[in-house]
RNA sequence: GGAGAGGUGGCUGAGUGGUCGAAAGCGGCGGUUUGCUAAACCGUUAAGGGUGUCACAGCCCUUCGGGGGUUCGAAUCCCCCCCUCUCCGCCA
């Protein structure tokens, strides 16, 4: 969530910002009342406040007092003040939640160079790496090669689970793990820690990254009769790791690899074009995920540097891929920027088309804030809001897509990517 | 899963109803000493919020794992939850 003092100081600048971001009308009406409301806020706190510090003039009194008769009259006054303070208080308990829930909904502000507009077609495409492909045979989807070669087993996967589910089988394995291990492997040798997280997180951990694990639209996987959920990227864990701590600013920048499963319902995503392990329910990723002191300019170089990698280690898989910049309506709650990178996939579409295949925000002091993510400034009284940062490294699932499209040959079988026979020990899969 | 012990500031750790936002140590910061470093010594050092100020200062409120409760008054007593440790059980 952004800093109330900062929306109710930058009230013009916040409403642009949702109307080029796309948010409901509802926010913005909302903006006015939040002003409203703090007022009321403020000026209940003070009557709280005055009340407060009465009730602790009184019972200190009292444990002085020697006398019975004045302690008597202390202690009424103190059950008295208490009584007028009760409810006060719950009105501005009342106040308080009413105002977190509407900045909940403000989304964060948006970087300055980022494209204004409203879908994803305003998106500017930044670049473009690699020529895709043209086959001298017909070449097939990542589904007709899986199937063919045996490698994913869609079948079992919605006979044992459910629509979609899968089974990698065979070299499909050796590949993922091969791919798992290029991609920590590539980011250790960076300076980032490696960190295998929990597959679950608390739903107050959830929310704070920005994900909502309740209601119809839901992305998030809950447990029954548990606050837990099923997390649907490590940037969950990863980002959590670190709630309400206040860090040294010398140990930042905190780089951190992250691998995990990610579970996500895909609620109201049904009848998207999408096929095979394009979009499925469950699938490994390994995330990137930095902490950065809390400037523009630091949080700014780290999404430069996590595009960077994102892009060393699709030209090092060699697969043609293109960036984008996503443009401020396509933006998810707490991003204040963010690039895609989609690969070339040449099963989809007519002729093949781009996927996307990484993501990467900069979600600045947003997450943190409600995460409570705060350090020290070296030299300075008070702390501040970390600027948080997560990038894909590889997504399993749409990295293989990418894999088996691009590298297969006219035998039907399947070229290993120079940087992966190692990994996967054989040069040549199916 | 069962039994017991715990959770206190950046860290370790004292504190069992009022004089406690909280001893002591470590760490940090400032200083003295010093050729330099280290050591020693002195001082200082929680966070959030309100008010106030050009800005400081000051004054006030809240916070001792989280949430409720008892009380004029709670780190301290009661209830629920979370977490950690020890032992037992189970188990990959």
């Amino acid at each position: 969530m952004l800093d109330l003092k900062y929306v109710l100081a930058n009230l013009d600048a916040v409403k642009q910002n949702c109307r080029d971001r796309n948010v409901s009308t509802e926010v913005l009406d909302d903006l006015d009342r939040m002003a409203v409301l703090e007022d009321e806020r403020k000026t209940l706190l003070q009557q709280v406040e005055s009340v407060r510090r009465r009730q602790n003039e009184v019972a200190q009194a009292t444990g002085k007092e020697k006398d019975a008769e004045k302690r008597t009259e202390l202690v009424a006054e103190g059950k008295r003040l208490k009584a007028e303070v009760a409810e006060s208080e719950d009105r501005l308990k009342v106040l308080e939640s009413e105002l977190k829930s509407k900045l909940g909904r403000v989304p964060n502000m948006t970087h300055a160079d980022a494209p204004r507009g409203a879908t994803e077609d305003e998106s500017r495409e930044l670049r473009k790496w690699g020529t895709p492909r043209t086959f001298d045979f017909p070449a097939k989807d990542h589904v007709e090669l899986g199937k063919a070669l045996n490698l994913i087993d869609f079948e079992s996967g919605a006979k044992v689970t459910g629509n979609g589910f899968y089974f990698l089988k065979n070299d499909a394995v050796l590949l993922d793990l091969a791919l798992q291990q290029f991609a920590v492997k590539t980011l250790v040798a960076k300076g980032f820690q490696p960190i295998i997280t929990p597959d679950l997180a608390r739903n107050h951990i959830l929310e704070g990254i920005g994900y909502n694990p309740r209601g119809p639209e839901t992305q998030i996987y809950s447990l029954e009769d548990s606050d837990l959920s099923l997390i649907g990227t490590a940037e969950i864990t990863l980002g959590g790791m670190h709630a309400d701590e206040i860090l040294e600013e010398s140990v930042l920048p905190l780089k951190y690899v992250g691998v995990s499963h990610c579970f996500r319902t895909e609620a109201g995503a049904a009848g998207r074009a999408s096929k095979g392990l394009y979009r499925v329910h469950q699938f490994t990723k390994v995330e990137m995920f930095a902490f950065t002191v809390a400037t523009v300019e630091a949080s700014s170089a780290m999404h430069q540097e996590l595009l960077a990698i994102e892009e060393e280690i699709f030209s090092g898989l060699g697969v043609p891929f293109r960036v984008l910049d996503i443009c401020s309506g396509d933006l998810g709650g707490p991003a204040y920027r963010k690039y895609d990178i989609e690969a070339w996939m040449p099963g989809r579409g007519e002729n093949g088309e781009y996927g996307e295949v990484t993501s990467t925000s900069d979600c600045t002091d947003y997450q943190s804030r409600r995460l409570n993510i705060r350090y020290r400034p070296t030299g300075q009284k008070g702390t501040k809001f970390v600027h948080a940062l997560n990038g894909t490294a590889i997504a399993l699932s749409r990295a293989l897509i990418a894999i088996l499209e691009n590298y297969q040959r006219s035998d039907g079988r399947v070229d290993v990517p120079e940087v992966l026979r190692p990994y996967v020990g054989k040069d040549v899969i199916g």
